[in-house]
DNA sequence: CCTCGATCTTGATCGGGGTCAAGGAACGGC
DNA sequence: GCCGTTCCTTGACCCCGATCAAGATCGAGG
């Protein structure tokens, strides 16, 4: 699979960096552009009139996010200190009618964002509170290619953690102390934890009556 | 704005028909065609293996939906006996090539669904049961242009509903009958209901202290 | 018509997670 | 250094919605 960086590059594209918790676009602004992580964290979401925020995705080096045309569908904010190539959306569209690849990384690119989401839906409604915190960090951990035994790391706020699963952070808080009291998680300073157990699993927790730690590992890979 | 149908159109197509229930395409399944609805309603979903579902969008007449490049990120099934137009995806991606407003509104209708999950799952985290089910009836009744008054039909089951809105089938149960005690809905017959007062509201509620049916108008349009 | 199964509704109970409130830890600036 | 702000944690309480269980209603088919 070719590398979408190098086929976007083709097009009009510049740097650009953002700090720490500033706003790249805002729900409802006009789309001029489509952006690739560099470096750093950053955060889509949603948010409401009375204050709540659901954040539907972070998105770390190498993540395209932006794929829209018109109006932008959710805000992205800088969740640490950013770097960021932004491409011109004219001249992504232009590519894109002369390259098949280039539309298909494109549509790629939205399909992932989407298909995630589809299933970070899915996951929030019907998880209890602590897998959903394991299946985060699980997903955070196989996100960065972090070995089993070695530390992941988190960027954002424990608020930006509550608002992606659809916690409060006093429950966040809770369960992170259940989870090392019980011995699945080491805190290594604030931001960062190891996996002590890990649960063999690359997806979801199908059935929450199963505890991966007691079963024969046959069973887990069926 | 062109008609995206009329766009399509010019790519190879047929019509297809699948019967109430029946799956039209699984999720992990190989992307070869994308979809409008002509008659009747699907519904897009993730199904988990202890056997809960979310549904992450009904779609209706004019909508189109399967965007997807490589595999399917999602099922979709048949909600009522549904009338469908398939486009071959190799020909949308050839006359996507060539023809911008193509490109375009491919591109618009994979975010409309994209948006409008983000959304749905910013309602469905933060919304509390009887606020998310009159948030459903609103956006449906407007969706089908359904004039204050006048009854909106649900094609979907109780279950569609509430996996739609991650209630259980009883809660739901028990919220629309509260509604009708409390004279917001009036049941006509098992699957159409007629909003009583109208909320005044397009978007989602912003602050749920506020009930609509005890404030002057004013502060509602506010 | 009557029967059978699926769907929907209603009831009683319980517990997970939200809310409110206060205390502690990290990090910036002066 | 000291402070002030923001973020995080812990505690006590309780409510909303899930669960389990039973009954009602609907629709299809003989």
């Amino acid at each position: 699979m070719p590398e979408i960086a190098s086929i976007l590059d083709a097009a009009k594209h510049w740097t650009a960096h953002y700090r720490r918790g500033h706003l790249i676009y805002g729900e409802g602004d006009l789309t001029t552009g489509i952006y690739r992580v560099d470096k750093g964290c950053v955060r889509l979401q949603v948010d409401s009139a009375d204050g709540d925020r659901q954040i539907v995705a972070f998105l770390f080096p190498g993540d395209v996010f932006g794929m829209s045309v018109d109006l932008r569908t959710s805000s992205a904010e800088a969740v640490s200190d950013v770097d960021l190539t932004r491409y011109s959306l004219p001249s992504v569209l232009e590519l894109a009618t002369r390259s098949t690849s280039v539309l298909l990384q494109v549509m790629r690119a939205a399909d992932t964002v989407y298909g995630e989401l589809a299933h970070h839906t899915e996951q929030i409604t019907h998880l209890p509170a602590t897998e959903r915190v394991l299946w985060f960090l699980d997903r955070l951990a196989g996100r960065e290619g972090v070995q089993p035994g070695e530390p992941v790391r988190l960027p954002m706020s424990r608020r930006d953690v509550s608002d992606y699963l659809g916690l409060t952070p006093e429950t966040l808080s809770r369960i992170m102390r259940q989870l090392q009291d019980d011995g699945h998680l080491s805190a290594v300073g604030r931001k960062s934890f190891t996996l002590r157990r890990p649960t063999f699993r690359v997806g979801p927790v199908d059935d929450p009556q199963l505890d991966p730690l007691s079963l024969p590992s046959e069973q887990l890979c069926a």
